[in-house]
DNA sequence: CTGTATCCAAAGGGATACTG
DNA sequence: CAGTATCCCTTTGGATACAG
């Protein structure tokens, strides 16, 4: 911890840890710019639907209600570059492109699926302290 | 399945079941919203920090680093709404106010530490990743 | 100290058109 | 089919000022 109460952490900052610590969280951590991307609309739900196993452009394009071409190629490029997912095409007419989860993606999407079960299980209660909230507020 | 090839899912629509199904996820979907939420940014490091037990405001916004007054204000007021944190406020001069995480806060917490120990643990693999693709793309 | 209100710049993301 | 490129509207969120 420096003297503005702020700590500046070399190489891969480890957010945990600095919760231990009683640091702050780097603005700039790699950590949490991973987070953010993981952690994305889009994201989520693609790295879900490939735990299935492969599926081409148009079947997550049609499963994903509401996400446009423009969304999908950008998460999908972005889910390759950071090694979660692989792209196979094949040179038929017109080209059949397949995705697929690596074992990096599966294994990030066994610990969303915790997250994705919480909110289904639980979303009653969420709603319910909503309407508490909200009744609250307004009276 | 409808017709037109999207899925109308009345109640509480569950993502996971309708993965099983092969329907689609509807754009609508309460459960995505939520999960939007929970998987933002500012609200996964919130919930992380109040593991820990009671912050003050002050203290947050010191830990959580990059965070303005207003996001941090935003954010706990739609956690609370959404009865993952509860407020205090101590009728002192000036005002201190305590946040903490409710029983149900604390269990997606601990969802959210499984994605975050993934984060931290997996990120020498996803910059090597990022590394590789780049390669490939530049070369 | 813990907020709320306002302004405004920047980023996100949809619609559309076009290509191999 | 599976993208890319562009336009442009919408949302996000920081900075600032102000208040209980």
């Amino acid at each position: 911890m420096t003297q503005d109460g702020t700590s500046t952490i070399v190489g891969i900052p480890q957010v945990t840890s600095a919760i231990l610590r009683g640091d702050a969280y780097a603005a700039d951590c790699p950590t949490r710019r991973l987070l953010d991307r993981i952690g994305d609309k889009w994201s989520v739900l693609i790295l879900l639907l490939l735990g299935d196993g492969e599926l081409r452009f148009g079947q997550l394009k049609q499963r994903i209600g509401g996400i446009s071409q423009k969304m999908l190629s950008q998460t999908l490029r972005a889910l390759e570059r950071d090694g979660l997912v692989t792209r196979h095409a094949e040179a038929t007419v017109p080209v059949t492109v397949r995705y697929r989860a690596t074992p990096l993606g599966s294994d990030l999407r066994a610990a969303l699926r915790l997250m994705i079960d919480w909110a289904e299980t639980r979303m009653p209660e969420v709603q319910a302290a909503q309407r508490r909230y909200d009744a609250r507020v307004g009276g």
